[in-house]
DNA sequence: ACATAATCGAGACGGTACGTCAGGTCTTTTT
DNA sequence: AAAAAGACCTGACGTACCGTCTCGATTATGT
């Protein structure tokens, strides 16, 4: 008979918690995310290898744990208007630009980079990982996207007949590739190049 | 004074470095990228460690080689023929979407797949192993697009302006997301909605 | 800077300690010094590499500690009786005779000849290893004599000016002489006859 | 059917033996005899490391050779007078002193105490290497001594059942004893000492 | 208010793999 | 044929982390 102890998750020190996801975060800034090992998260969050273990399942884990909490944060802190989504000016491809430019500008933006990699490289190699970065980072801002189109299909200025989900993908698809793999240069114009071609392939 | 001894290529064994591609690719598939471990690829090669360390940087270099040196091996045999192109039969969409559908197919094997994703996932990490990857790997592939997006272009079925370099990522991009971060399972019928679209916005 | 991480002994395995000595003692016996590793050791005890570097500085260490803990169980189990000294018949030059003629029988022993041999030539060449050979292992068998030679002393039967330390050295330099470099045999009466020309220069 | 190739020593490069005495002698004082790597001497010497081991069977015999070889030349540089022998002023005591006092000398010397323990060291280890120690190093010196104690018995200064052989053990023993296991500081006081208290037990 | 039980910091432990070093053999080219 | 050079297989080195485990020392309720 397997004992399968289930931690008590109320008696959990939220203390410990915010300081190995602070530790983490910094850790896979300064050293990378390979050479940010588990056993170093725990000294410098002055915690227990255990209580580590005991909460997640693999370093990763931690790591998108407390990138994703990070957001947050800085989520609230920034916009206590409420949830943004992506302007409606009634110009799609100018509002997609909009976006996609933002976007650019934190991708090549070092303090996110590493960590996004990280993750990023992680789930490509482990579904478990992969499912729960695509949950928890990137679709969210996928679904703004998809309701952002959605108004414009209502609007007449993308074909009735197109699917918003695909639709979405076309435009990040192309920054994701150029990004992740760096075949050349993320920039600005890019990602307004191919904001163009995207919005006439939809055109009515 | 740096000492930086560099072996001499020509005495290299020949016979060792298939021995170790063969032992990468075999481990690879049987128990994964992370748990191929450099001891274990020289125990299976009959080689010795240094052996390994002294000709590749890093146990992703050396399943990188490996990888290309199996394409270029497969390649040999199944084309004498000669080079492999993207058929042009005059309708630039049916023509990608066959391309794009082989592709489909072969990011769906599993043989296939474990490798490719776990060197992408290294390209993403480390920056050296990500530019050998594209250019051993995904650029030659790409350079065929281009030639029939140009062919295409010619032949007034593409706008002008339309820069092939972009085109090309507008329709591998799309692929590559879903594949990479499982976002919606792969296709066929996905391979054709995007080649619609692109196609769509690339025409005049 | 230095770390200088001091493991907390209080917290240590009594279990691998002797399973550590077991198997030191073990595969020298059976391997020779040279040809037994800490790999090989720590495999054999059962017990992680780590663990032996955490406690001892060498392998010689090791083979030291073992052996004192060796020759001390071997101690407390066949002599409850008491610390045995040189025998005291007022005899001197027989019951050096005696002691030394055990000595040679020791020397010559197997089991005992190839650790011994390994820790001195280890203590050699290593100040470090040798002072604790000396300690551990020697002295406590050099004091015996000293006292017997004192008594001797006080009887009379020994010049009041002779330090006995020297005169120990006297007795035992030759037989160590020839059992470590092996320029003659090793026997019983060399032993004798070692005794009587040490007792006579010592005579009054 | 075993090769067993025996290289012909008449091609053997005399220019090569010597380099390779004077890296062993110098990389010995210079970083210690177990750092002495057979590598460093042939990288050193400018030799194959072939070469060292289609003449030499161990590590051992090559500095053993090497200091052979520095001894010989060292005699026939200062001594082209002839064989040292030890002196014979008539005074036993005194010309013992004298010649074991030089002796303390030169085992306090850095310059010939590291060489000198590491070979004593493998010969205790390693029978062959022991045999050849003694005969080419100890016994030369041994013998000088029988010599002088042979004319002191034809003197009458020695009683005439004493066996030399044994006689000089009782007086090189305990200088060894204590500069093996350096269980004392090696004085030339101690060295008196132990020449008076044998030749007082050697007396008629 | 306090007993009791789980979490916590700490870190020793059995392991696996690392990347390096040297040993001794073998092959190639030079002398 | 021996020698210089050095690649090769082997095996051990000492280190870094892994994930598990035990150990007091805090908490933090729940009676």
């Amino acid at each position: 008979m397997v004992e399968n102890r289930v931690p008590d998750s109320s008696r959990r020190s939220e203390r410990s918690r915010r300081a190995i996801h602070d530790a983490a975060l910094g850790l896979v800034a300064e050293v990378g995310y390979p050479r940010t090992t588990i056993e170093a998260i725990a000294a410098r969050a002055g915690v227990g290898k255990q209580t580590i273990y005991r909460w997640w399942p693999s370093k990763a884990a931690v790591l998108l744990e407390a990138f994703v909490a990070l957001g947050e944060r800085t989520a609230a802190q920034s916009g206590a208007d409420g949830a943004q989504g992506i302007p409606d000016t009634g110009d799609l491809a100018a509002d997609l630009k909009a976006v996609l430019r933002a976007t650019v500008d934190e991708l090549n933006d070092p303090a996110f980079e590493a960590p996004t990699r990280a993750l990023a490289a992680a789930g490509i190699v482990d579904p478990q990982v992969g499912a729960e970065f695509v949950q928890k980072l990137l679709d969210p801002g996928l679904q703004l996207y998809i309701a952002r189109l959605r108004a414009a299909q209502r609007a007449g200025q993308v074909r009735a007949d197109a699917d918003p989900r695909i639709a979405v993908e076309l435009l990040v698809g192309p920054l994701t590739h150029r990004w992740l793999l760096r075949t050349l240069p993320l920039t600005r114009e890019y990602a307004d190049a191919v904001v163009d071609h995207v919005v006439r392939g939809l055109a009515p």
